[in-house]
DNA sequence: TTAATTTCGTTGCGAAGGCAACATAACTCC
DNA sequence: GGAGTTATGTTGCCTTCGCAACGAAATTAA
């Protein structure tokens, strides 16, 4: 199987050797799927059992709203799921779509296969369940970050507890931001203009310096 | 174990048979703490590892943001977990701080201990692991859905989105939301008054119908 | 039953911030 | 290096919505 390294540098099979995610894909019931560039990998208002990983090529999920408007939620690349979070809830529909940037092969795994023991109860399907449950409460917690920075009622709010979690991830109050004014701006439900402007008057306050997406927090 | 019959209707132990119970606290490692009405049973800034379930009690977690201002966050009755998403994910420190409103007994759970097999491999420890997955995800979909309302530009999107979502859970479109107008102008982040307003407003233009917490969806 | 308290709707005012349009700088591509 | 393209900052205008204050209805207490 061509791809055995990429997986061995996914977060699901992440410290589990080649031969051993090899011999682990008959427990789990997986399968690999081939799309072609622009096609549908998963389609909105479908129900999801199985999660899918990335192998090689991208993708994006898409979301349309009440009014008809679709955002590109996120990029996907090699390693990363789809629907995991959709997967661990089986009763909900998908309220995204996602679509092939390439062409794009996915490896789909049964959640329930991963709970399910296989007759070895071998040390790897544990430290499979363990990787699966950190992939999970990875992206519960990037969505409370970003329900941390939404909640506020001020832009200027928004922007502070932002720029406070990444001075803190970074441990240090310079530092560079992983986004650009427009994403930037997006994450914050803000308008990017907006954004400039209180970026600008938050410096001529002396409560911020930047450049750019390098920042320094003053006190 | 007085709390036993408790558990069995917690989610993480559900399906599991009291009986059981009792035998997979040693495989846990897991202890149960009495705290004092008031008393802090969670700090903020502090690292978990350990799940919390209260079996008896109420408490509230409360979250101070960046100017000083706090807010609770939830009220955690019996069965609730404390820091489920945060065991879950080991380097954080908590973001919020948790106390005891009545008396109250938590049990606690390592949970490394969860992923870990007794010497058994015993299917009641398949369930678990699974419940305990399930409580994972269904916290990372509550924080999906609100961020769903909250990334919405117009206060009326905002709320539109709320409403169509439990008008789907609840399959019609005549329903009756669980929130008062209060909490639910928190849980949109607005202004309770301008939700007011804007409530009437739609339902002059024929979008809405509604009395009290009794909502209709027109179209 | 009446007072008190909670819950919800209404409205005037003003500020915050979205929108659009433009300016400028940086970067990319022939 | 010049032209196109992209990223960011600036600013005027105007809508949306937060805020405060009040009123009415409903619920609870006494």
């Amino acid at each position: 199987m061509q791809y055995l390294n990429n997986l061995k540098n996914s977060e699901l099979f992440y410290s589990i050797e080649p031969d051993d995610i090899k011999e682990m894909f008959y427990c789990l019931n997986s399968y690999i799927k081939e799309y072609n560039k622009d096609e549908i990998i998963l389609s909105e208002g479908e129900q999801v059992d199985k999660i899918g990983i990335i192998l090689s090529g991208r993708a994006r999920s898409i979301k349309s709203d009440i009014t008809g408007k679709t955002t590109i939620i996120t990029l996907l690349k090699q390693g990363s799921y789809i629907g995991i979070l959709l997967a661990a809830s089986k009763d909900r529909l998908s309220p995204v779509y996602v679509q092939a940037l390439d062409n794009t092969s996915v490896l789909y795994i049964t959640v329930d296969n991963v709970f399910k023991r296989c007759a070895k109860n071998c040390a790897r399907h544990e430290i499979l369940t363990r990787n699966l449950f950190d992939g999970i409460s990875q992206k519960a917690m990037i969505l409370h970050d970003r329900n941390d920075c939404l909640i506020k009622s001020s832009l200027r709010d928004k922007i502070l507890t932002y720029l406070i979690r990444i001075s803190k991830e970074q441990k240090s109050s310079e530092f560079i931001i992983p986004l650009d004014r427009d994403s930037m701006a997006q994450y914050l439900n803000a308008d990017r203009s907006a954004l400039s402007r209180e970026l600008s008057k938050m410096q001529k306050e002396g409560l911020i310096n930047f450049s750019k997406n390098f920042f320094i927090l003053n006190n």
